[in-house]
DNA sequence: CACCGGAGATTCATCGTTGTCAAAGAGTGA
DNA sequence: TCACTCTTTGACAACGATGAATCTCCGGTG
């Protein structure tokens, strides 16, 4: 590992004039620059991004926490967010918090202060907790739930993918739309799918159809997996309940319905259309391929890095919270059209 | 952010006693420790770890190279990764490699030299490449694929996971087993795909069984997933060949054989057996579940980081390369049993 | 009583950079 | 030629911590 004054030997000029190239500094001459250059070249010397931050008391290291990676959404969005950070030449430092406040609080008293900036998709945390976090590092929030209006929050639009869904489905004719994944619950950190019922209920006002409490599941665990929407399915077929579209507010949760409704012998879309949210990979991968709502993935690593960056520069030091919603949009597949694209189609 | 000096003053002591107290030296009197310890208390001191680490040398921050996370396998490997390396005091950075070699050295030229370590999970990377690699920054690679004896690797019991699996297979009284996977090409980035044949003959050979070439199938892309599985398995079938079992060399191909076989109207296991290899979520939520090899990604985790560790502290530093193979487990399920656990069971 | 050993604490230099400030050279106009 | 810019360059301190060397007591010895 060579230095900075290595190269400085090397080329015959100072460090600080060495430092002056690597930063791109002006008030170098063209002459100094290219023999700099070269002994850097000659060395392969790298600047020591240690000793940099150290100096400068920036950090280009930012963390991003995350409660799980094995869930698909939350790896295709860390794959996302370290692409994009790449752009902005920060490094991504993943942290798991299993969805504990505490650990979510543990993480950032750790670490906080020794990074540049962090991304955090919440999930046990409270408005004030929230806000702590905020005040410990520069913080952009990927999350369902509304904080306090003083943190930055990048969202999901949620309810409006929700509302299309269901015209979709509409559109298609079918009427006895049922609801996978509703939470009666109220609790704050399951805000996503309130926001979803929400959505769903609109979707069905828009087209004049009634909402009815019998086709509207609710599902158990805090994450929504295949076992409970097949789950939540069976308990809507045994009960004899008629209806002949689904609309899951995970993914998860409509793979898990696609196999109930299939294994109850109905035919998808034929009879029943089914659809999801979150477009994961898994969805385009079922069979029948999954409709589902694309959140928007890329937008949202997008405009997170780009409040974050605002915080990070201290452009928006004192301004209250800004919240985006990213666009959405409806993925359309067999499990609503049928017979129009071969299995596997995107 | 209070610094030790604040400390210092705080305590009224001096700097290197406050660096004494919090790196646990000796050689502190009871006393000053506590009246060090308060202030560190009430300033909610951290040592900065930049500063330590530039003036140590010795980084606490390693670095993971995979190609992917969106995909399971990996997905689930870097958590157990991240949770082991918690265990050893270590911080890990995930990088994307996209299974480039370009990037994979990039990756390596880049950060490698302000790295403690690396974990590296290999694609392109030729063999010179590798000891490059570990010559730049100490490395463990996880990989199927044999280097150059000068690197340290841990790998998967490939061969006898498979081996073990056609066993099941023929002790449940399968006997026209498919394997679902294969590669000719002899690339040695297919080095998992080759291993898992040879388990597969293996296999048949301990039960006397003769090997068959139109039961081995071949799949296309580089990366294993369900359409490569599901398009396979047609080929199978539509090629009118008998067969009453498959094993599939990754949980994605056996999803993807699943539902052509039940598509084919074929029933499973009564019919058809189905297992794969990787035991991810996916495969415990199957439809039946479906039974598959554990790989030991616990296991991989706890060995990587003992050899990493090794190599950061030099205890190692000019023994050959050390192989670790990973212990392996059949978790056996409803694709091959049928009707003993409930759906989503294991 | 002078001397020694050792625990406990301190001072000073240092890791590899960057910011500040001053010095040296080059060019300009009077 | 001199005073005065403006550009280019360098010396030095500093970021926050640790390692080496040193200093200061204090009790124990001969």
């Amino acid at each position: 590992m060579s230095t900075m004054n290595d190269v400085a030997q090397r080329a015959g000029v100072s460090l600080k004039t060495v430092s002056r190239v690597v930063n791109g500094e002006p008030n170098v001459s063209e002459q100094t620059r290219r023999k700099v250059d070269a002994a850097i070249a000659e060395l392969d010397f790298r600047p020591n991004s240690v000793a940099r931050n150290l100096r400068t008391g920036r950090i280009d290291l930012i963390g991003l926490a995350l409660p799980y990676l094995s869930q698909p959404y939350f790896s295709s969005l860390a794959e996302e967010i370290m692409r994009e950070a790449e752009r902005h030449g920060l490094t991504v430092l993943i942290e798991l918090t299993e969805g504990d406040a505490e650990a979510e609080l543990a993480l950032v008293r750790e670490h906080g202060p020794h990074l540049g900036g962090l991304l955090m998709y919440p999930v046990g945390l409270s408005d004030a907790q929230a806000l702590t976090v905020a005040r410990t590092v520069p913080t952009v929030f990927i999350s369902e739930r509304a904080y306090d209006a003083h943190v930055d929050r990048v969202a999901m639009a949620n309810r409006e993918g929700v509302r299309a869904l269901v015209g979709h489905m509409v559109s298609l004719g079918y009427t006895r739309i049922a609801a996978l994944g509703a939470d009666h619950t109220g609790r704050p950190e399951r805000a996503a799918a309130h926001l979803r019922l929400d959505g769903y209920r609109d979707g069905l006002r828009d087209a004049g159809l009634p909402y009815l409490p019998e086709l509207v599941l609710e599902v158990g665990t805090p994450h929504w997996n295949r076992q409970e929407g097949s789950a939540g399915m069976r308990r809507l077929i045994e009960g004899g309940i008629p209806f002949d579209a689904v609309v899951a507010f995970a993914d998860a949760l409509a793979l898990g319905a696609l196999h109930a409704v299939q294994e109850a012998g109905l035919r998808v879309p034929a009879e029943v259309a089914v659809a999801g949210f979150d477009d994961t990979d898994d969805a385009r991968y079922a069979h029948p391929s999954l409709t589902s709502v694309a959140p928007g993935r890329a937008q949202i690593a997008r405009e997170a890095l780009a409040l974050l960056n605002d915080r990070m520069n201290g452009t928006v030091d004192q301004e209250p919270g800004r919240l985006v919603v990213a666009d959405f949009q409806l993925t359309v597949r067999e499990s609503t059209l049928g017979g129009m694209a071969a299995w596997g189609g995107a």
